[in-house]
DNA sequence: TGTACATCAGTGAACGCGCGTTCACTGATGTAC
DNA sequence: TGTACATCAGTGAACGCGCGTTCACTGATGTAC
C-alpha cells in the first residue's frame, strides 16, 4: 500500500474546520480542559503553529467548539422535536411538544457530558444571545412556549419565567444525572426524565392559575 | 518591627490543614482547577514537597478541599433551617423547612461558584454517601422530606423521588444562575429562588394525590 | 500563453513557563535507659 | 536529670513533561501584465 499512499499536500485545504472537528472530538472525551492544541494539530498532522493562521488564540478555538457544541445541542431537541406525531388535541400537542424540547436537552447531555460541559463552560452572557442562523437551543424552548401560549395554555407575559424554570429544572437533571446520580440502568434514567417533565408541567399549570 | 518578627518555626505544627485551607481559597477563586499544590504549599509558606508528607497526592488534596466544600455547603443549608420559626401550624412549618434546604443551597452555589464547582466535580458516586459525622446536603434534604411525611404532606415511599427531583431542580437553578442566567439584581435572583421552590411545592403536592 | 511576484498557508526549531513529583538531605522532636 | 538515637517534618535542587506561543523560514497559489 505505502506506494499508492497519496501524499498529504501542502496546503490543507480546510484546516480550521478540521482543527474545530478535533477540537469537537477531544472536548467528547475530556470536556473543556481537553482542548488542547497542540494535539488538535497533531491529530490533524499539521504542526502546532500552523493553528495560528486561524485562531489568534487557544481561546478561539475554544469558542469554535463551543459553538458547534451547542449547535449539537439544539439539534438533540429539534430531532426530539421531529418525533412529535399530532395526536388532533392542540393543547396535548404543545405540552409533548414542550416534553420534547426538554427530552432532547437532557438526552444531549447525558451522551455528550463532554460538549455539554464545553457548551456550559465557556458561554458568556446568556445563551439567548444568537447562535444564528439557526436557532439555538433557548429559542427552541421559547418556540415551545409559544406553542402552549397559542393554545391558550400559558399566559404571554409568563413565557419569559417559564422558559427560565423549565430551562433550570431541566439543565438541573442534566447534570444530576451526569454527576452525583449517574443511574445505572437507562430505564431508570428515562423515568427520572419523564418524572421532571411531568413537574414542570404541573409547575407551569399552577402558574397560569 | 522585622526584630520583633517571629521567625516560622521548623515544623509547622498544622500543615495538613493549612494546605487544605490554602487549597480552599484557590477553589474560591479558581474553582477545581485552581487547585494547585506548589501555590498551596506557596501560600503556606512551605516548599512543595512538604505537601508529600500529608498528601500521598495533588488528588488528595483535591478531595480533601472537595469535603470541605460539602460541608460549609451543608452549614449554609442549616443556617437556612436555624431562621425558620415555628408558625404553630406543622404543615407549613414543614414547607418552610424544605423550601429552607433548598434556598440555602443556592444561596451558597450563587456566594461561592468556586467551592460549589469542587464539589460536584469531583464527587465520586453520590453524595448519599456520607460526609460523617455531620449530615450531608443529601442528608439534611431528606431530613425536610421527613418532616412533610411527618406532616401527612407526602407519602413515605415518595421520599426519594421527590429527593432526587427536589435536588435537580435546585442544582439546576443553581447552575444557571452562575451561568447563562447572571442576574444583575439580588432582589432578581431571590424572586427566581423563590419562585422555584414554588414549584417544587406544587410538584410535590401533585404527585401525592 | 507565459512569466514576475505578492500573498497565503504551511514547516521546524525553539522559548519560557508552571506543573507534579522525586532525590538526598537536615533540623526538630520524643522516647528509652 | 542527662544523653543516644530513631523518627518525624521539613528543605533545596532538580527531573521531565506538555503546554501555548513566537521566530524565521519555505512551498504553493493566484493575479497583473
Amino acid at each position: 500500500v505505502s506506494t499508492t499512499v497519496r501524499p498529504r499536500p501542502y496546503h490543507h485545504g480546510d484546516l480550521r474546520n478540521a482543527l474545530i472537528s478535533a477540537g469537537v472530538e477531544l472536548a467528547r472525551q475530556g470536556g473543556p480542559a481537553a482542548i488542547v492544541l497542540r494535539e488538535a494539530a497533531r491529530r490533524v498532522g499539521v504542526s502546532p503553529n500552523a493553528a495560528y493562521r486561524h485562531f489568534t488564540d487557544l481561546s478561539e478555538l475554544v469558542d469554535a467548539v463551543a459553538e458547534r457544541a451547542f449547535a449539537t445541542l439544539a439539534e438533540s431537541m429539534t430531532d426530539e422535536l421531529a418525533k412529535c406525531r399530532p395526536s388532533g388535541d392542540a393543547q396535548i400537542d404543545a405540552w409533548q411538544r414542550l416534553r420534547a424540547t426538554g427530552r432532547g436537552y437532557v438526552h444531549f447531555a447525558v451522551a455528550e457530558p463532554g460538549l455539554f460541559a464545553v457548551a456550559f463552560d465557556s458561554t458568556e452572557g446568556d445563551p439567548r444571545a444568537g447562535h444564528e442562523p439557526v436557532p439555538g437551543p433557548w429559542g427552541i424552548l421559547i418556540d415551545a412556549l409559544q406553542g402552549l401560549v397559542a393554545a391558550g395554555l400559558l399566559a404571554p407575559d409568563s413565557v419569559d419565567a417559564a422558559a427560565s424554570t423549565a430551562w433550570s429544572t431541566v439543565h438541573g437533571l442534566s447534570l444530576l444525572l451526569l454527576g452525583p446520580m449517574r443511574q445505572p440502568s437507562a430505564a431508570a434514567r428515562e423515568r427520572m426524565i419523564e418524572a421532571t417533565l411531568d413537574m414542570i408541567g404541573t409547575g407551569l399549570r399552577q402558574s397560569r392559575g
